[in-house]
DNA sequence: AGAGCGTCGCTTTTT
DNA sequence: GCGACGCTCT
């Protein structure tokens, strides 16, 4: 048994549980053991978890004992904040926290070479994924037509899920599809082996590989994670819990904490039973059950536990609450995607005004992404900031891709995918007949492709003038992996990059759009060097890993002051004062797939429950008549989850015009609003705040002048163009940038977010700088 | 080999 | 309503 040490200047352990109620301290001070926590939606699972952390800490477990496996990365950041402020930055900082994928990747990283990788492998993401899948069709000669590659790719996943090998696969396959995908899952494995690449489930499978092979791996990580805490249990899957069984398996010291009526990840291969099998597997297992809830209004709860009562399968639980009743739901009933954006927008300001809500108090919660056009939209009309949370996006460009599949290769040289990619990006003269030839050289003599490319004799299957295109570029990679070790890493890329000639196809391109692909580039140039300053350790291929686990709800814009625009699944695990859920219509919300599924249409409403639980004060509940779709006008019908609410929860609203907003009658009557103002923006101012609101990547700050302008106004629409316009960087103004070092700016051009300005920097060179984006420093 | 045009499929959610 | 991909032509 634990025994408390002295406290130091910190909050002594018994302090610890004073303000938490009895289930909370019960399962804080559950130290020792197998502890299951069930813990409803806004039941202080956050707190007991770090609480319980903190505790654990308290009684003398050291940090670097303890392992806490969250969803996302934000939440790990938080979790150890929040401990930091119990116990104290330095000792926070000490424990193992973040995500599988994320801690799994670093350890793999140390012990790649005991499970046949080298510690440069390459993290692969969907897309490249994708590309392996494609080019092993090929390769076995499977039409695409007949097997599309995205059904095969979840497939395997679903394998790798089950931990199913390819091997079993092809036993099990009776079809001909099925044979066809086992023998692409077994080309696939060999591809990425090959590449020295994992894919997202390889980053999990290869842990429990590591540790079922390795006795003496396992012996070493369990004894050194002595305290073991995974978050969102529901959400986790097969693999996941086989790792943490692995891990927990000597001293079983593993506490879980999840919400089966919160799973919302099952088509990722999350499994329920991972909760319902805990208590099998750990029949001595304490259970806790949170049932208070401290977040939300009585009206918020009732509406919430009104509408999943009509799951059948979930576990009992009562959430209860001692907050107020609180006000009643507001639906608002549009006739289309357009208004409903509109009547959001204007609710959200009118709450605002009516209860002092912020920006930052209110989200808007959405089933699909493509649906928060219409909502920033309305949003910038009314000149209210607002942010996106889907930060990847930026990393899914195609200019950015290929920068970071360059600096891959140059990190991993046997990563076949990035090398397909970029090998004739800008274009060498390096077609796809030759690397397909090329391809099946390597696939035959069973070597990487790039070995291929620097084989005299295996490249005579090519013309000459491809073998010198190819030797050239084969020279490019070579000459900077030679300098990896002498150059900082941004230095490095910096150089490299120049290099390959790919800024410059953009830049002497000089269109509008090319040039903004030219300055995304830079973006990620100087993104490197950020984050260099920031973490001197860092390398070009912790920086690559980093960028390849990045997950939306990392975007650290998230504590800005601006309205959130999310999906459901984005806003698992946060919550608002004022939360909007909009498009509430069958086909929409529930999916159209869940009509027939009983199985969909539970996590769909799941999915609902999640979003309703978000609110601590305040519900407003959206669905339209008709809404575009495909760029096409389709009917739908309001979302069977509306009917669930008991009618009473509605609130019959009139609006700032005394004209009627939504009321309580039956949700399928029409409720025509008139009066709305809708001219549209013009198409290129449209789709030029989109472009900044959109591609702003995470840890991304835009470096402008203190309190020079209002704190929201760097993405939204109008306001964004006073960041940093031309008028305040005038011809002659020294100016400092971060990469290229001091210059003088010698012209301006453009207005707002066009703004660009020509700077000659002190080595001669002369660079053409967008202002939203270059973090020019004024000097004097 | 590369440019240009047309078709298709896409939007469910993401580590 | 757009972007990725494939086909055709040069």
């Amino acid at each position: 048994m634990l025994r408390p040490i002295p406290a130091g200047d910190h909050i002594p352990a018994s302090d610890l549980l004073e303000g938490l109620n009895e289930k909370q301290r019960e399962a804080v001070a559950t130290t020792d053991g197998p502890l299951l926590i069930i813990a409803g939606a806004g039941s202080g699972k956050t707190r007991v978890l770090t609480y319980r952390i903190a505790y654990l800490l308290r009684m003398g477990v050291h940090p670097s004992h303890v392992l806490a496996l969250t969803f996302t990365n934000r939440a790990a950041q938080e979790m150890k904040e929040r401990i930091g402020h119990l116990v104290g930055d330095g000792i926070a900082r000490g424990i193992w926290a973040g995500t599988f994928h994320s801690l799994f990747a670093r350890i793999l990283r140390k012990e790649a070479e005991r499970i046949g990788y080298t510690n440069a492998f390459t993290i692969y993401d969907t897309d490249d994924q994708l590309s392996a899948i494609k080019a092993v069709m090929t390769q076995l000669g499977v039409s695409q037509q007949v097997l599309p590659p995205t059904g095969v790719r979840s497939r395997i996943s679903g394998y790798k899920n089950n931990m199913t090998p390819w091997q079993e696969a092809a036993r099990n396959a009776d079809t001909l599809v099925d044979k066809q995908t086992a023998q692409i899952y077994e080309e696939y494995e060999k591809r990425l082996r090959q590449s020295n690449a994992m894919d997202f489930d390889d980053l999990l499978l290869n842990m429990i590989r590591l540790l079922e092979h390795h006795p003496d791996a396992l012996a070493e990580y369990q004894a050194r994670f002595k305290y073991i805490m995974v978050d969102e249990y529901q959400d986790t899957n097969r693999v996941q819990y086989r790792a943490v069984n692995l891990l927990a398996g000597a001293l079983r010291n593993l506490c879980v904490v999840g919400d089966d009526a919160q799973s919302i990840y099952r088509w990722r291969g999350a499994d329920i039973r991972n909760i319902l099998d805990f208590e099998r597997d750990y029949t001595d297992a304490k259970v806790v059950r949170l049932e208070q809830n401290y977040r939300s209004t009585k009206m918020i709860l009732a509406a919430a536990d009104s509408v999943i009562k009509n799951n059948v399968k979930q576990l009992k639980k009562t959430l209860w609450t001692d907050n107020d009743e609180g006000e009643k739901i507001t639906l608002l009933a549009c006739r289309d995607d357009r208004e409903e954006a509109e009547l959001v927008a204007r609710t959200i300001k009118d709450r605002m005004q009516l209860h002092g809500y912020t920006f930052k108090d209110v989200a808007v919660l959405y089933r699909t992404n493509a649906q928060s056009q219409a909502l920033e939209d309305a949003l910038r009309r009314l000149n209210m900031p607002y942010h996106i949370v889907s930060g990847v996006s930026f990393y899914k460009r195609k200019e950015v891709k290929d920068t970071l599949a360059y600096l891959r290769l140059l990190v991993n040289q046997n990563d076949t995918e990035s090398l397909l990619r970029i090998i004739n990006e800008p274009a060498r003269g390096i077609g796809a007949t030759s690397l397909e030839r090329l391809q099946e050289r390597a696939v035959a003599e069973g070597r990487p492709l790039i070995e291929v490319l620097q084989s005299p004799l295996a490249m005579s299957i090519v013309q000459k003038r491809t073998q010198v295109a190819v030797a050239d570029f084969v020279d490019i990679v070579n000459r900077y992996r030679e300098m990896v070790d002498d150059l900082p890493p941004a230095t490095l890329a910096q150089q490299y990059i120049e290099a390959t000639g790919l800024p410059q196809m953009y830049k002497l391109q000089d269109t509008e759009d090319s040039l903004d692909r030219w300055n995304n580039i830079e973006r990620v140039l100087s993104h490197i060097y950020e984050q260099q300053e920031l973490d001197e350790t860092l390398t070009l291929a912790t920086y690559l890993e980093q960028i390849a686990l990045l997950s939306d709800a990392d975007d650290p814009q998230i504590g800005s002051n601006r309205v959130g625009l999310m999906t459901m699944h984005a806003a698992k695990g946060l919550e608002f004062p004022l939360v909007v859920i909009a498009g509430l219509e069958q086909g929409l919300f529930p999916l159209a797939k869940a009509e027939t599924d009983i199985n969909e249409q539970e996590e769909e409403r799941r999915l609902f429950y999640v979003g309703i639980t978000r609110a601590r004060k305040e519900l407003v509940l959206a669905y339209a008549e008709r809404r575009y779709r495909f760029g096409e006008l389709v009917f739908g019908r309001p979302s069977m989850f509306l009917a669930e609410i008991d009618k009473s929860a509605f609130a019959e609203m009139p609006d700032r015009s005394g004209k009627q907003i939504a009321g309580s009658r039956p949700i399928t009557d029409k409720v025509a609003i008139r009066g709305i103002d809708s001219k549209r923006p013009s198409k290129a101012a449209e789709k030029e705040a989109l472009s900044h609101a959109r591609f702003q990547p995470p840890t991304w700050k835009v470096a402008k002048p203190r309190g020079s302008h209002n704190e929201y106004a760097q993405e939204s629409g109008d306001s964004y163009s006073q960041v940093e316009d031309g008028g305040r960087v005038l011809p002659g103004q020294r100016v400092k940038h971060p990469m290229f070092g001091v210059g003088t700016v010698t012209g301006v051009s453009g207005v707002g977010t066009q703004a660009k300005a020509t700077v000659l920097f002190q080595n001669g060179e002369k660079k053409n700088l967008m202002l939203a984006y270059a973090k020019l420093e004024l000097i004097s």
